[in-house]
DNA sequence: AGTTTGAGTGAACGACTGTGCACTCAAACA
DNA sequence: TGTTTGAGTGCACAGTCGTTCACTCAAACT
């Protein structure tokens, strides 16, 4: 065997990506710590491997870092609401299986909840914007699912955005303290599940008694 | 006149207090635009007229700075809380005072309400920590005046919880968004007051029409 | 085989960070 | 009236910060 056999071929691009990674995830690593107004750029490569002028090779700023693990993040939000909808659309099991799925989904991708749970209200303008957008948009198409459930054929888009709203509210709220690190042990973080289990719940009876606003 | 009659005569403690509220102002001010963790107090010192060094006469550490805007904070919401409390406790009005009352005291003491938001999870441990702890007492306080409520006679102690903790969180999420520097806005401030008026109401119908949980 | 490209390097920059220490000087007290 | 107290000053310190610039040197292209 030579060296060759070994030492991994890679190419210009699959270095390049790899090094990307991992300043992303050391990005990620050291937002576990403090707001993303408070990172630095030295900490932050000499964890991923490189000097700090190498940085600028992939990202032309702190704030274009910053918004690529906010687009990241959504990926990931976005992954977890397909799960959700690719199972059985029945309203009795679905809080259920949502929340199963959420549970999962937040220790899989920690760091990314974490990190838009920590900069929603506390990073910079422009943080603060992107997050903003794409939870509107988060919840747009949350809308779309329930205008589709025969249950609320009644209602209207203001009512609809009252429940949507609700549910997004307490899902990135709860997700916000399941992945904080003074949940770490599994009994607080399961209790925090079931809690948020049963405020779903209660909203959904809510959404059953609820009469559709005048308009 | 004599010199003697524009100057306030002050003595050595009220200085002393006046200082300290100049830099607990500076540090509201700059917390609005900064995470704590990138709160810096060279600047803060300079915003509030005095040299660096002279911050160390009044806290033991930045981290003690913060912890006592914690508790100022939580004054204020305690405030708030007694505000409501005091007038008509009848259920059908009871959130729609809430709401204004909040609207009102979220104008009055805005910097507050975004220092608990900000920080809330975008913090440090500590800081997270005192806030998480006087949630938690505010949420218990939450829960014997809910139980006090007759609708509420045969809710068991997780029955409340999960009715005040829908409560708290969805006040938390929405003070952070109505005093967020993007909510400056009069028309989209209001929007975001009636979207919450809203939700608190579909609560409530949850609320009424909630089977206790079996325990 | 020769040339171009570009990710990563390393030194240097000016500015800024929190904190220690010896000081002033007016208020408070004896 | 003389002494003590302590909030605020000014200097100095050793770091860290983001960013610039000219560079290397291996992969990719001609």
């Amino acid at each position: 065997m030579t060296d060759k056999a070994t030492v991994a071929p890679e190419s210009r691009q699959e270095r390049k990506e790899r090094t990307r990674r991992a300043i992303l995830d050391a990005a990620l690593d050291q937002l576990a710590e403090t707001g993303f107004g408070a990172l630095s750029l030295r900490q932050l490569t000499k964890a991923a491997g490189i000097v700090p002028t190498a940085f600028y090779r992939h990202f032309a700023t702190l704030d274009e870092l910053g918004l690529t693990l906010v687009d990241e993040s959504f990926v990931t939000l976005r992954g977890l609401i397909r799960e959700v909808r690719s199972g059985d659309p029945a309203p009795e099991t679905l809080i259920d299986r949502s929340v199963d799925v959420l549970a999962v989904q937040l220790e899989e991708h920690k760091a990314h909840f974490r990190f838009i749970g920590r900069e929603r209200h506390g990073g910079s303008a422009a943080l603060r914007g992107a997050i903003r957008h794409e939870l509107d948009l988060f919840e747009r198409e949350l809308v779309t699912d329930l205008a589709r459930m025969p249950e609320l054929e009644r209602w209207g888009a203001a009512d609809l955005h009252v429940l949507a709203s609700l549910f997004v509210d307490l899902m990135v709220a709860a997700a916000a303290e399941i992945v904080s690190p003074s949940a770490e042990q599994a009994a607080v973080r399961r209790e925090l599940v079931d809690n948020l289990r049963n405020q779903a719940r209660m909203i959904v009876v809510g959404a059953a008694g609820w009469e559709p606003l005048g308009g």
